[in-house]
DNA sequence: GCTTAATAAATGTCAGACAATTAAAAGTCT
DNA sequence: AGACTTTTAATTGTCTGACATTTATTAAGC
């Protein structure tokens, strides 16, 4: 009855019962689709609807296509690489389409960093933290650019949620941390703020490298909030540029 | 040179050309792509290539097509909606294909949901309240199956979430929550550990109907090393049945 | 002015052809 | 027999052209 819920195209139908059968189990990694022919045949359709239903999979790492004899479609694993991938992306979009408010991203971001803090402070290796202490040096460099900046600061939050030690939490925070950049990239780093965020950093690592998870908490709360003032000034002047102009 | 490197079919170039296009802000919301025909001269392909690069992106919501006249293919706005149904996807899949531990997931499901507990302690309402003790009731039914009961826990769980009150935080939790499900779906649970996790479940609302953020990380703490006994009993279990068939 | 019919632009689907790729099978030479 | 080469068959990738279907606009008729 709702506008949205006509029918969908063929394509979508088919690969929707293909993503089914995948997702439940009834087709497992590295095994083949028939060929295209041949499902071609089994839903009662041409050759070119099957195609565009398994360009949807191909679209969702859900199957990787090989071509020549013996060639054919198959389920593919998931790997977090591909994984991640995807996830930035719709997390990044998400974001910029939405009007998400800075502080409400830059409020997840820190919330989830700070869950992964107390693993980090646990089991975050010496290559954690030569790696995080790389970055803060690069931070401390005069002629880094704004956007590089931000890179790095990226970067380091990447070691931090790595450090923790899990997999599971890397992949879901690396959208969050990731999908922040272009909303940090709008901040103007002064040379002040560059200097209060490294000291933060240097905190941060700190507290790791003692494994103080309090501390590493304490230290991204400030962080969250310098962040938050940092962010809401840019805003703040924006809103005043566009009233008189 | 590494066998991954070769490059992609045209159908796959094309989408990347569009989807760089649409991430990178050349392509705002709702602005029109050009028809298929139009695309295939200014790729110089044919239709059919387009229309499977066109549905590659449809498969990541990132166009949204429309038949008949002035009709064609649009910028989609990404909703949350959408996000959170593709996040969902991806991370039961990688959870299912990649043998993550039942340890790993739990520690990251519940390390992300301790961080939106102070939040939620804060700003959850009396329908975040009400709907927490609601599925509580329900789990403390007897007659409940045990699928049931897991799908009355994600509920519960969600809620949680939600109370939180941060929209980006709940879209990136909402994967790590509802893909443990199946992982969750393979433990028995007995009367006695339901009555257990009812327990629990009702010191975590109460902590946040009193707004006692640190009592609810506790119980979250409780939840999450009693899961993780279930968990194990299971996997236990399973190995010594294995062991002797 | 309102309703209805024609129109045109677009996507959806199909059929058939050929090119490109690739692993296996067959053939050939030493 | 074994190593190398050629052929073959299966399969995906791409193109062309056609027709069906949908839908907003336009025109016609009352």
């Amino acid at each position: 009855m709702t506008p949205s819920d006509r029918k969908p195209d063929l394509s979508a139908q088919i690969a929707q019962a293909i993503r089914d059968a995948i997702v439940e189990g009834r087709m497992i990694v590295d095994e083949r689709l028939p060929s295209e022919a041949e499902l071609a045949d089994q839903f009662g359709v041409s050759r070119s609807t099957v195609r565009e239903a398994l360009k949807r999979l191909a679209a969702q790492s859900l199957i990787r296509t090989q071509r020549g004899a013996f060639g054919g479609a198959f389920v593919n694993r998931l790997s977090y690489q591909e994984a991640y991938g995807q996830h930035i992306t719709t997390s990044t979009l998400l974001l910029s389409m939405n009007d998400v408010r800075f502080e409400t991203a830059c409020e997840a971001r820190y919330a989830m960093e700070r869950a992964c803090a107390p693993l980090a402070a646990e089991r975050r290796t010496p290559r954690h933290l030569s790696m995080m202490r790389t970055e803060i040096e690069r931070q401390a460099t005069a002629s880094l650019s704004d956007e590089d900046f931000c890179a790095s600061d990226v970067a380091l939050h990447r070691a931090l949620v790595d450090a923790a030690g899990n997999p599971v939490l890397s992949y879901q925070l690396a959208g969050a941390v990731e999908a922040m950049q272009p909303l940090m990239n709008m901040i103007t780093f002064t040379a002040r703020s560059r200097e209060e965020i490294v000291a933060l950093h240097k905190k941060l690592v700190d507290a790791l490298d003692t494994r103080d998870a309090a501390a590493a908490d304490t230290a991204l709360h400030s962080l969250e909030s310098y962040t938050l003032t940092l962010g809401r000034d840019v805003l703040a002047a924006r809103a005043r540029r566009s009233a008189t102009a």
